[in-house]
DNA sequence: TCGGGGTACTTAATCGATTCAGATGAATTA
DNA sequence: TAATTCATCTGAATCGATTAAGTACCCCGA
């Protein structure tokens, strides 16, 4: 590897030159200091990430702490979207990402131990359960922290908009004259909270009666899941004439259950999904949805982080909120 | 931070005797160690990674360098079935994943230098194209190195099984009887020549004979590429009975089209996939695909190359298969 | 001619951990 | 008793970069 000392010597000035030079330090004159950079782009120098962190307390590097009560965390497209911006906004303002967990090899630490044992300069947090304590400690500590579609008063976070999203929907609905209204929800989140609020909410204001029969558990992006609370709706005495699903993949498993009951969309049944994954939109019919805006969202989250990071004097706490957009599929007929 | 100076304080002892305790080095009075080892954990004591990889060359950090053309990678399923399934194997066994690309910041580099800027142990590969020479440049270095869905002769490997794959579907597609194979390809990459070579010779050795118009270029987990290739197939004077769709989500840009066009599956069109992702297993009917064992590859992957850290001396390429399993839907009919 | 004040550099300490080459002291041996 | 051996621990250099403090040199004015 080429080192700041070997720059030195083919230039004949010390290593404390070649450093300054390469940092634009004030005292260095011009021409030493381009002299300098010459070399070091034609050795095709590059600065040891780990001596860096070890002396400035800077890695140049964050952390990404996904978590899900289930583990495969990356593999929901939703989360790998974000982690995909996040990822390329990082990298095109100079940071590197390492994934944050618990438990490296047979050192058993907690997140706020393993960032910093990483020496992480932030970490964007992504977690099923915010309330737990060793998610706490990471936010609650001195390392900048985003936290996604959660918020602590003290970091700032990117938020989408699930209150207003799942508004738009039942509104949606509603215009298009339904007045019986199925709920299926993932696990208890505080972002499935929020959606469910917001669903009995806007459902009261506009005089819809929500019968506790219609709200029905199942897991975020299990097809399955969906499917078994398909099946008990459609075994109401009443069934609803219209389902909210958890997200677009859940959809498909209750688009399977209804097709094998013999019930077409949106004729027979109309449906919602959630997330607005590209998938949604090639299926026919083409689902109506609400888009989450991953990708912004993960972009917004870096940007806050690396803002933090580097202006941590005159930072102070932001909440962003990522606007969604209702796609207006057709599987949600007109009966009005 | 815990550091091994208060460690050594706190002990009465150098840091010297410290770091030689927490390292098992022979030297060390039982006693001494044991009250150096207990003192460590009560003060929450975690070696500073940069510290030991400035001075070990060492980072217990690898690195995961996914590139496709899109840039997306990560958020294509069996991608990030694979990168979550890398991570939990090399978590458990010591090791943190950074993210490899090309371009931090403003400083431009490739992968090669990039991996020795982190200092990364090893590096995992899959990519569209190992032709890249900065792709061959890191498999040639110095770093280990694993590729995934492909081979130098000078590093590991884990490959899915398409060669073998591809023929047990053609092998099961002609048992029911069919003799018009259709093929809609991915991207022109080393997995889907492979692919495509199989299915070639399989329908030769079986005498299938396959007019180039049944060959269609389309883009890998784009159901709207797909569905359009699926139109130009109907279009033909001839129509296929049998459409092999590069992967299972392009099945359902397929399968809409299908539908517009008033063909059930599998009555009136068969179909097959591959990847065998758990949507394709809850769709009716359920698609008959070949699924690709995406964790297996993943920790399979961690554990040769971090095997190949550590043993550089005995350590020889190992090229491993990870078995396929063909998943028998109901979408090809018996037409035998 | 001497010193004040810049400019442009160098020296050396430092970050936290590892490791080689001693050093210490007790026990053993001639 | 003096020399040797061994187990156990310490001192100091080192990895590559940064940075506070110090030095050399030049210019200028009185």
């Amino acid at each position: 590897m080429v080192t700041i000392t070997d720059i030195a010597k083919a230039c004949g000035v010390s290593r404390a030159t070649v450093s300054k030079a390469l940092n634009g330090a004030p005292d260095i004159s011009r021409e030493t200091a381009d002299r300098i950079r010459k070399t070091a782009a034609d050795l095709g120098y590059h600065p040891n990430a780990a001596a860096r962190a070890l002396k400035m307390g800077r890695s140049y590097n964050i952390g990404v702490l996904f978590s899900d009560a289930t583990g495969g965390g990356i593999s929901h497209e939703y989360f790998s979207r974000i982690l995909e911006s996040v990822k390329a906004e990082s990298e095109r303002l100079g940071y590197d990402i390492t994934f944050i967990s618990q438990n490296i090899g047979r050192m058993s630490m907690d997140y706020y131990e393993h960032a910093k044992y990483r020496s992480c300069d932030g970490v964007v947090i992504a977690s099923a359960d915010f309330t737990a304590p060793e998610i706490r400690r990471l936010a609650a500590s001195e390392i900048p922290t985003v936290t996604l579609d959660y918020s602590f008063d003290s970091c700032s976070s990117v938020i989408s908009d699930n209150i207003r999203g799942m508004e738009a929907l039942v509104r949606f609905v509603h215009a298009k004259g339904h007045r019986r209204l199925a709920f299926i929800h993932g696990e208890i989140t505080s972002v499935t909270q929020k959606r469910l609020a917001s669903f009995r909410r806007t459902c009261a204001a506009l005089d819809i009666p929500v019968p506790g029969e219609y709200i029905r558990p199942a897991v975020y992006h299990d097809p399955r899941a969906s499917g078994l609370a398909t099946r008990e709706l459609l075994a109401l005495a009443e069934r609803p004439t219209c389902i909210f699903y958890p997200d677009d993949l859940s959809f498909l498993g209750g688009m399977t259950e209804l097709e094998k009951h013999g019930l077409s969309i949106p004729k027979d049944m109309s449906v919602v999904g959630y997330d607005g994954i590209p998938l949604s939109q090639v299926l026919r019919p083409r689902l109506t949805t609400y888009r989450q805006d991953a990708e912004q969202m993960g972009s917004e989250a870096a940007r806050l982080l690396i803002e933090q990071i580097e202006n941590p004097d005159t930072w102070l706490p932001r909440q962003i909120t990522a606007e969604g957009q209702l796609l207006e599929g057709s599987t949600v007929s007109d009966i009005g």
